[in-house]
DNA sequence: TGCAATGCTTGTG
DNA sequence: CACAAGCATTGCA
């Protein structure tokens, strides 16, 4: 099983994105170029040489993010989630549609891995969370549209992290745009 | 507005 | 392989 890496421009705040595909699919996607977390021998992966599917990759997320496309349509390949935090992504992807949003809490509630809310469900929130942290899929796997019950909540990079969620946010028409919005519409 | 409750992921030794 | 630390939250007073 071969992985290379497949770079695209974005009109993100971040700069280009970096994704790691497999025969099976795209199994990991970056916002920081070489660093992705969870991503066991990432240092060491060479560059796609395979065009065809780097540029399948590229266009679709070019459509994407000029507005003319609402699902990427991407294989996905899971190998680097396991157990309950596969099955949360999983849920989020099939359940959070483009456009849409729902709390840490309520696709804690879905996912269906959290047993016991006897706590408000605190417990769930605060592990769905932090799975979302963790997911190496972020954007094939829409994480940015996982807000908390009373705000946008967080996303990971810190204060950076959080503009590529405003951003993606905005794109999907949940926030309004802001001045300095450089995306389509 | 401020606080207390917990489980999963990740980085070391 | 085992252990310890850190959180992208929530609901109630």
């Amino acid at each position: 099983m071969s992985i290379s890496w497949v770079t695209v421009p974005t009109p993100l705040p971040s700069g280009p994105l970096r994704l790691a595909v497999t025969e099976q699919g795209v199994a990991a996607v970056s916002y920081h170029g070489d660093a992705i977390g969870g991503v066991p021998g990432r240092v060491g992966i060479p560059e796609c040489v395979d065009e065809s599917r780097a540029g399948l990759v590229r266009a679709r997320l070019a459509e994407y993010f000029e507005g003319r496309r609402t699902e990427l349509g991407l294989p996905i390949d899971w190998r680097f989630t396991t157990g309950p935090h596969r099955t949360v992504l999983q849920t989020l992807t099939a359940q959070a549609g483009y456009g849409q949003t729902l709390t840490y809490g309520e696709l804690g509630a879905r996912s269906g891995v959290f047993e016991d809310f006897t706590d408000g469900g605190w417990t769930a929130a605060r592990t769905v969370g932090k799975m979302m942290g963790a997911n190496p899929l972020c954007l094939l796997v829409p994480c940015h549209r996982v807000v908390a019950s009373d705000g946008l909540g967080g996303f990971g990079g810190g204060p950076r992290g959080l503009e590529i969620k405003r951003w993606l946010l905005t794109l999907e028409g949940v926030l309004p745009p802001t001045l300095d919005w450089n995306g389509p519409g």
